[in-house]
Parts: C-alpha cells; structure tokens; sequence
DNA sequence: CGCAGAACTAGAACGCGTTATCGTGCCGCC
DNA sequence: GGCGGCACGATAACGCGTTCTAGTTCTGCG
C-alpha cells in the first residue's frame, strides 16, 4: 500500500479520488493519489474522536487504529495533533462557508447582518460543544503548520463577513472591521472553550462589538 | 521545614513576610506565612528560565531545582505548569500597571490615548518577547486554575485601558469597549506568539481597531 | 523482470508533565 | 515533652505526544 513521494504536511485537501486502493494518473507534484484517502481517514477518526471525548480523547495512538494506519503514518501528513486538529477545523469552516454561502443575509443594516452572520456559525459550533472546543485548543498551537491553517481558516472567515457589507462599502475600513470581528470572534471562542465566559456571554460579546464597529456607518 | 496548611492553589501572591525560614503570626486562614516566599522563589524560577529559552524550556525539574523545592511542591501551589507560568503573568501585569499608571496620558483624543496605552504596553512585551510567548501560550491553557489568572489579569487591563477615557464618557460604552480592546489584544498577542503575525502588524492591528471603535465618539 | 527507493506497518524508545509513594522534620496540642 | 498531622523532599512511576528502528510492500523505471 503505498504510494507516492513524501506529501510533506498539506494543508489543503483535494479528495481527487475515492476510498479503495486505485491510483490514478500519475500526478507527480503536490497533490496525491489515493492516498488522499487515507489522510481523509485519519482525520476523519480525530473528528470522531474529538466529537465524543474532546482534545484528550484524540490520543494519536487511537487516531492510527481509528483510521487504519500506523502511528508513525500519521506523523507523515501532520507535523502534531495540533496540526491535524488544526487541518480538521479547516474541513469544518469550509463546509460551514458552503451554508452560510448558501442564504446570505439581505434585509438590515449591515451591523445586523454581520450579527446574523456570526450568530448563525457560533450557532453551528454550540451543536458540537466537544469538538469544537478540541479544535479551537489545537487552533491556538504555536506549531507553524497550525499557523497556515490559521491563515487560511482567517481567508474563509473573511469571505464569509465580506457578505454582511454593502457593495459600495470603503474596502479599506471593511477590511480591518473584518479583522477586528475575526480577532475577538477567535478571543470569544477561545473565551468559551477555556472556561472564562459561558456561550451566552460569547455570543453577546460579539453582538456587541459589531455594533460598536458598524453603527457608526449606517 | 513545614508551616502551614494547604495553600490550595493559590492566585493572590501577598508577601506578608520575608525570606530566611521565619514564620511569624499564625494566620490559619487562606493567605500562609514564610511559605509564600516559596512560592515567589518558584515562580521566579519559572520566569527565569521562560525569558531564557521560552516555554519549553520551563520543564517541571528545572524549575523546581532553580526554586529549591521539591518537584511535587510546586503541585501543591499551583495546578499545572501553565498555572504557575498564568500566576506568574499576573506579576508582571501587576507590575506594568504600576509603571502605565504613574504617567497616565492626558492629551489627545480618547483614541489616541489608547493607542498610547496599549503602545506602552506592547513595547513592554516586546522587551521580553520569549517570556512573553512561554506566559501567553500558559494563559490560553483551558485549566480552570488559569482561568481566575485570566479573569484577574482582564480587571488589571480593565483598568489599565480605563485611563484613556475622560470623565464623562458613557460607562456601559466604556465597560464594551474595553472588553472589545481586550479581546483584540489578546488575539494580537496570541497572533505574535504563534507566528500569525509580525510584531509590527500586532501593533498596527491594536491602532486600527481602537481608532475604529473610538473616533466616533470625539 | 528485477531493482532502487520511498511510503507504510509494527512496535520500541524517549521526553516531559503529572501523579503516587515513602520517609523526615517541623507544627501545635494535650 | 512526647505525639499525631502535615507540608516537604526525594524519587519512582505513569500517560501520551513524538521520534526512531526494522522490516515489508507498493511503484515506477530501465
């Protein structure tokens, strides 16, 4: 079972294949071949995991029985747990994007759409508590391979605020009230997760920073 | 060389007495006697070797040589080794409130004061970046121990920030803004850390978001 | 077809936070 | 002034993330 030269820590996913064990074109660069498979696989596992027992109860040990791989396989595709989680949380906001994406807000200012916005994801993160609170402990690593999942997990958030703005909205202010809602959007998580606020609070929190920033434009 | 009762993980470090082994009134209650200057020497070694070599370099053995204690001592005073390094963040927040304090600004617009403040603040951080990473990362653990240091540690930048406004600013505002401010902080900080972000961009990030939420209010 | 090489498996090994064990000296109290 | 208790010291032990070692299997190529 093996396939092709040193994946060396991906961060994107691009399921070109399905499960079993073909193999395609042979697609030298970057992107892999079935065993892109097996990286679904072991994040698939973490999530598992991490949905029933939070951060702890992904112990990697279990994540290379889970997804049917040796422990040291693991290592291959993610540098840490945290980078997996991390690579897990992507998976997550992405498919969050294709729902909000989906029924973009219309009506209200745009403090109230942004409100809307983001009570619909934190909404999405209270249904799995446990998972969500694994994944934002792995979000704040200091492992760098966690540091470009940040930053491609900030791109996403982006995309999914810029819909709140109206179209003729100064792109300089709205670009750093996205920034601002993004850092204490993180904090608020953070903040839930770790115990310092309950969700009430969290939610609260971030209603109220957005009017803070947005009113002013009305 | 045993005194008093547990201490039960504490959070305040009140320094009633000195070092040597004395002990003097028996204060049977929550704070200890010559015990406490234990736990200042453990917490100074924590930071002694966190400024050094950063978090990872405060390993449990290490500390507990430097502070001449027994490594299973330190558990009796703090939780975990992000508590100890939280508690000691608590220090020297402590001790940038006393040094902000004594010059607190007084020209400007309320937003240019913050800047000011937070600017001070910022460059005291960057006096000590591997400290400030190793207590930073400690103070994003999700111990509820470091939770009370987190919640003190938010009343002292609470009263930090609070010194940019004028008298007659509107305090629920105030009381948001604050919270706003220091959430995006701590995030800038946490972005710094974690290599999100250079020092400078957490700098112009504060700038931005405090104009952002303070103009409107000349 | 056979061979070089890399990915995978299985499992031992290591580092460090944390916990448990046991012995000792200082405490207040009868 | 002896005695139970407890904070402390020393150290072994445990758990889990991470790394290392060998051996095996798959793949592409001459």
């Amino acid at each position: 079972m093996a396939e092709t030269p040193d994946p060396e820590h991906h961060v994107a996913s691009d399921p070109s294949e399905e499960a079993s064990d073909d193999e395609g074109s042979g697609r030298g660069d970057q992107l892999t071949r079935s065993q892109a498979a097996r990286r679904e696989r072991v994040i698939r596992a973490a999530i598992d995991l991490a949905a029933t027992g939070g951060y702890d109860a992904v112990q990697m040990r279990d994540v290379a029985s889970h997804g049917n791989v040796a422990l040291g396989t693991i290592y291959r595709y993610f540098t840490s747990k945290d980078h997996l989680l991390a690579a897990a949380q992507v998976e997550w906001v992405t498919d969050l994007e294709r729902r909000v994406g989906q029924r973009p807000p219309r009506h209200g200012t745009t403090a109230e759409r942004m409100v809307d916005i983001l009570k619909r994801a934190t909404r999405a993160m209270e249904r799995e508590p446990t998972l969500t609170a694994a994944l934002v402990t792995a979000m704040s690593s200091n492992d760098p391979a966690v540091a470009e999942c940040q930053s491609e997990l900030g791109s996403i958030m982006a995309r999914i605020q810029a819909q709140a703005f109206p179209e003729d909205f100064d792109p300089d202010v709205q670009r750093r009230v996205i920034r601002a809602l993004e850092f204490i959007w993180f904090t608020s998580l953070l903040a839930w997760v770790n115990g310092w606020a309950g969700i009430g609070e969290t939610s609260d929190e971030l209603a109220s920073a957005t009017h803070l920033l947005l009113d002013q434009f009305d």
